[in-house]
DNA sequence: CACCAATCTTTACATTGTAAATTATTCTTG
DNA sequence: CAAGAATAATTTACAATGTAAAGATTGGTG
């Protein structure tokens, strides 16, 4: 019973990489089918593995794209440091650009009833994009919030609010409209970038 | 063959209104049980009916879902209605609050993969409230956005985003951490006002 | 009353997630 | 190198879901 197929032919048991080939055959089938084409069957399916192959990887479906939303987390942290050192707006932009160039795994970064949030590694993912974020964000602006803002969490809370805002309408596709009337076209990156322009820097 | 069960007792066929019953039980379940507990199945058994009794009412799942966002978004206009002529805060906290004490019913108005966004009295009732807080918005604030902006949609893009991102984050409950650390306690709708004092009014 | 359309039920089936048991492979240890 | 243990993957089985298809029940209209 030497072969089993004419494919790969490596070795059928111990894939070697089967729990990072998962993930990227899960990520390819959420930004090309959309994120409830997230079966467990369908992906192990195009992964040419059995259906249960996935458990001792990721236990079940929960985990797998908890590990899936946890890597998105470390490269949008990965992106905000790029634009490191520049201003707000860069801050923000990145965040949104991140979010409306993966609108899939975006989606699922934030999507709490299909993860899994305590789990360890996606919690420090989180947390560390979300605290870059928030330095990012405060580090040129301690707007005129009430005086009452004494540790400046209602002026964090208000500037994350408007990027993540602007990131979630563009990717359900709610600004289109918008977006078309006021002449930009297809340039929908041009047109958030304006809308960055003016959210965040009015002062 | 007379009666049934020690139920309604009405009749069993033809119950006469299980459209809105249907939909008064699917609202309930999902205040209650969270968005993926929006099971055909379940509702229809929590309604005490057959599983397909649905069909002729709203065809499939995502019908029944469809027609419950567009309540939703019914409910959510009136509320616009209400807080009308006062100022841009108002209208974005009605906004926000509306979020916040129907979260379930908002995140299903929002979830394209779930509803059907074609359906002609979803997209009337969606339009309306879209319209609606346009309108509202933009009553008092054709903000320092670039010159280029002549329709004003960017800076309408701008504001709706404030509102909505702070909305969609309170649901999910990434805001709690803020709110606590800034001493808010257990007020969030509290610290969600003055979020919005700090974003759309800072002229 | 007879008929028809609408409403609801029953049955059946494909699909999903995963628990349990089994098989195959690799690693470890003598 | 030869077991034995540990890991990885498969197979089988089962409960739950959405819904298509066909049958049963009711109300309204001629």
């Amino acid at each position: 019973m030497a072969e089993k197929q004419t494919s790969a032919g490596k070795d059928d048991y111990h894939h070697g990489n089967l729990r990072v080939e998962l993930l990227r055959v899960a990520r390819d089938m959420l930004e090309a089918e959309g994120i409830n084409a997230l079966k467990l069957r369908a992906i192990t399916r195009e992964a040419g593995v059995s259906a249960m192959a996935a458990t001792p990887h990721f236990g079940n479906l929960r985990g797998l794209l908890t590990a899936l939303a946890t890597q998105g987390f470390e490269e949008l942290a990965c992106t905000l440091r790029e634009g490191n050192g520049r201003s707000v707006k860069d801050a923000g932009l990145a965040y949104v650009l991140f979010a409306v160039r993966n609108p899939g795994l975006f989606t699922l970064m934030f999507r709490g009833d299909a993860i899994n949030r305590h789990d360890a590694a996606f919690t420090h993912a989180a947390q560390q994009s979300f605290g870059l974020l928030g330095q990012l964000l405060a580090q040129t602006e301690p707007p005129k919030t009430h005086k009452s803002d004494v540790g400046g969490e209602v002026g964090q809370a208000a500037l994350w609010a408007k990027v993540h805002g602007l990131a979630v309408l563009a990717i359900d596709g709610l600004l289109a409209p918008l977006v078309v009337q006021s002449g930009f076209a297809d340039h929908q990156e041009a047109f958030l970038a304006q809308a960055l322009d003016a959210m965040v820097g009015p002062v």
